[in-house]
DNA sequence: CTTGCAATGACTGAT
DNA sequence: TCATTGCAAG
């Protein structure tokens, strides 16, 4: 039993308390992930059968986590059974099993976030309603609200409460939207995101026998992120603990960020009625983070009012103060950070994948890309559109998605006329028409159209029924052939490869290596399958729809540094962690100012910025940044403030007057702040910081001048012959005993010699 | 039916 | 700034 010594007494009776409900309140980096794998392995290790536990994280990549440290503690053989994964994953499978019950079938498409929009949108226009008014976004929106609250859409047609309010925002006819997309999806045998859990609950419902089997099956229930789940997913787990009641739940509710996304944080609020018999535990000493960081963000959270009590506290070192920059321009605030890390690496030995640079909007990262590619310093971007989601790629798939399933609408709209065939907008609007007339999918039009008789032309005709007959080719074979010669087979006979082959811009070559970088990983894919046995394209298009960027196996192992969203670095941990674009507006977004739970929910994402650092956390803003290509000028956000500022330290460049400090009395006046001014404090700290300074009147460098003889602490004596930016700020030196060397003034701590 | 250009609106967040 | 959409001409 060594391998649990190394839990603390909390961690540890959280382990072995199996039997019943409880509820662990894991503060940040205070080791929830490790009470959750050695709870599963202390499980097993005492005689449950894995195939009677289901963990449910909050991100496949946690469950992946998850399940390879767990094979390390008991091995591989019996930790592979555990069924774990997202909600998504693990019902998506559950519902492709019992499809049939709700009129499904097996191979049902999952429409991404893409897919289900263009449908409304298609919906809107048939409609003839204004997308101005019945903006496709908002509707889908709503749409994926009501289902996240198990509202279907006969119930919404009934709720006057729902109905009045649709009335009164000018969209009374937002309902006969959402049966008519249900419709669709229907007929396309497809389901959104939201239908995996939906039709879960539908199915449980309408098939009790199908609800008792998992009731038995599931005899260990555990939910990470439990203050992320929305009511949808929260009466799945309550309808499947109804039988054992061993339901163990670890949440934090400092760090419920998705409400969006219709996560109920209530739900962790409210465990302790739904199982008044429950066990708490709270793991309250961190073991990631600096005092320092951990009491700057205490001292942030603390100013929420809807929370659980608890004093998140370390034994770990004080560390550096966070540091506070602010610069000009959003690219000089790129290129400050990336400056920041190239000497953080240098000082500190330390590795491209210590480093992550946080931001609130994806839009934020090109500052960043362009800084750090100009210091050759390796990073990779998490989110914004993943490799699934690219156009050339979402084309092919469209193409294996339809083979699969020919009813999928949206697929057949992308690729029906891609590459060109002839087909144009008319005719398929005709065939979309036809299929609600005769309440069938397009694909049934399109390949009996005797059966279906439209006016459409002759020729359009034939090309329509060529078009079906190659789809239907491939469909014979999904089931027969092998999964990597069939996607090779379709991505030339379809026309996509020649198409893109003859492409030959940047960006054309570059989408054809995508679509051979899908290939290959079919191939791969192929080769995983047992001896003998042949892996299906229909295999690997499972739940294609349900990966994202940090799914991506290959990358985890590269030393990159991590550029994404905070919310996208919600359980993962840096050494250095740099919180970009602090200022209002823009983090706390405009579009959170309406409430003060709207507030509430930035400030908890600002904690959980700062939590995911170890040693340094250092945050950033600049004064004007470019937004849809024009320049608007910003304030530094209200949450710097709410630091406790003995655990921060300002720097920045006084060029244009006023400085840090004059902003941030501005400010204090601005809100009558009757708090101990911070004033002084921070003019402490510029004094002492103008000295070491970049660019500013007292720094010596400015002087600096092509021909001058120099000294470096590393490479003796040199002489300048280039240099950068005015001010300058890189200079090429030659050394005789190192050669030429570029050097960033910044760093370098250059002498010049008289 | 396709092509090419001008106009337009999008940027919270993501399974 | 960038991608998507609407419209006119071939």
């Amino acid at each position: 039993m060594g391998y649990f010594d190394s839990l603390n007494a909390q961690q540890l009776a959280a382990v072995k308390c199996t039997e019943g409900a409880s509820m662990v309140i894991a503060g940040a980096g205070s080791g929830k992930t490790r009470v959750l794998t050695y709870r599963i392995a202390w499980l097993i290790q005492n005689g449950c059968d894995p195939f009677h536990l289901l963990a449910l994280t909050f991100t496949n990549k946690a469950a992946r986590e998850m399940k390879s440290r767990i094979a390390e503690i008991i091995g591989d053989s019996d930790s592979r059974n555990v069924a774990m994964g997202t909600f998504h994953s693990v019902f998506a499978k559950i519902l492709r099993f019992h499809a049939d019950k709700i009129g499904y079938q097996k191979n049902f498409t999952i429409y991404d976030t893409q897919d289900s929009r263009s449908l409304i949108k298609s919906i809107i226009t048939e409609l003839g309603l204004d997308e101005k008014i019945y903006k496709p976004g908002l509707i889908q929106h709503r749409i994926s609200g009501a289902k996240n609250n198990l509202i279907s859409a006969v119930d919404y047609a009934r709720d006057g409460d729902l109905l009045l309010a649709d009335k009164m925002s000018s969209k009374p006819r937002l309902h006969e939207i959402y049966t008519l997309y249900d419709l669709r999806c229907f007929k396309a045998s497809a389901m959104d995101f939201d239908d995996l859990l939906f039709k879960t609950n539908l199915l449980f419902d309408e098939h009790p026998q199908v609800l008792h089997f998992y009731q038995h099956k599931f005899r260990y229930i555990l939910v990470d992120e439990y203050q992320d789940t929305n009511q949808s997913q929260y009466v799945i787990v309550k309808k499947l603990a109804a039988v054992h009641g061993n339901i163990c739940v670890v949440g934090d509710d400092a760090q419920s960020i998705y409400s969006f996304r219709g996560a109920n944080i209530q739900n962790i609020l409210n465990f302790k009625h739904d199982y008044p018999e429950h066990f708490l535990f709270k793991l309250e000493q961190n073991y990631r983070s600096t005092r320092t960081i951990v009491n700057a963000a205490n001292s942030v959270i603390a100013k929420n009012k809807d929370q659980i009590v608890k004093t998140v506290w370390t034994d770990n070192p004080t560390g550096n103060k966070i540091r506070v920059v602010r610069t000009l321009t959003d690219n000089e605030e790129g290129k400050h950070v990336a400056n920041q890390i190239y000497e953080i690496k240098f000082n500190h030995q330390a590795r491209s994948r210590d480093f992550a640079i946080l931001y609130r909007t994806n839009a934020q990262s090109r500052s960043f890309e362009e800084a750090l590619r100009k210091l050759n310093l390796p990073y990779r971007i998490y989110g914004g559109l993943s490799f699934y989601q690219r156009k050339e790629i979402k084309d092919l798939l469209a193409y294996f998605r339809l083979a699969a399933n020919p009813h999928d609408e949206e697929s057949l709209k992308r690729i029906v006329n891609y590459p060109k065939r002839g087909i144009g907008n008319s005719t398929i609007d005709k065939v979309i028409v036809a299929g609600n007339d005769f309440q069938v999918s397009p694909w049934e039009v399109i390949s009996d159209q005797t059966a279906y008789p439209t006016d459409i032309a002759p020729s359009a005709k034939r090309k329509l029924s060529e078009f079906a007959a190659m789809i239907q080719s491939f469909s014979v074979q999904m089931e027969k052939s092998d999964a990597h010669e069939l996607a090779q087979h379709i991505a030339k006979a379809s026309g996509i490869m020649k198409e893109l082959y003859e492409d030959k811009s940047p960006e054309g070559v570059a989408r054809f290596e995508n679509i051979q970088a899908l290939l290959s990983g079919i191939k791969e894919f192929s080769e995983t399958g047992e001896e003998g046995s042949t892996q299906f394209l229909s295999d690997f298009m499972v739940d294609i729809a349900l990966l994202t960027d940090a799914d991506d196996k290959k990358a985890e192992d590269q030393d990159t540094i991590s550029l994404m969203t905070i919310h996208s670095s919600k359980g993962l941990e840096f050494p250095y962690v740099f919180v970009v674009g602090m200022e209002e507006n823009l983090f706390p977004s405009q579009l959170a100012l309406n409430s003060r739970a709207e507030l509430e929910e930035e400030r908890r994402l600002f904690y959980v910025a700062l939590t995911r650092a170890e040693k340094l956390v250092s945050i950033s803003y600049a004064t004007s940044r470019y937004r849809w290509g024009n320049l608007i000028i910003s304030e530094p956000s209200r949450f710097i403030d709410e630091v406790d500022p003995e655990f921060l330290e300002f720097e920045g460049q006084m060029r244009g007057g006023g400085g840090v400090a004059l902003g941030a009395l501005n400010k204090q006046a601005r809100m009558g702040n009757a708090t101990k001014s911070i004033f002084s404090s921070q003019q402490r700290t510029l004094k002492k910081i103008n000295v070491s300074s970049q660019s500013t009147l007292n720094d010596p460098l400015v002087d600096i001048r092509v021909g001058n003889n120099v000294i470096h602490e590393r490479f003796g004596k040199g002489k300048v012959v280039g240099l950068e930016g005015n001010p300058p700020v890189k200079a090429t030196v030659f050394f005789p005993n190192a050669g030429n060397k570029q050097l960033l003034l910044k760093f370098a701590k250059l002498e010049i010699l008289e």
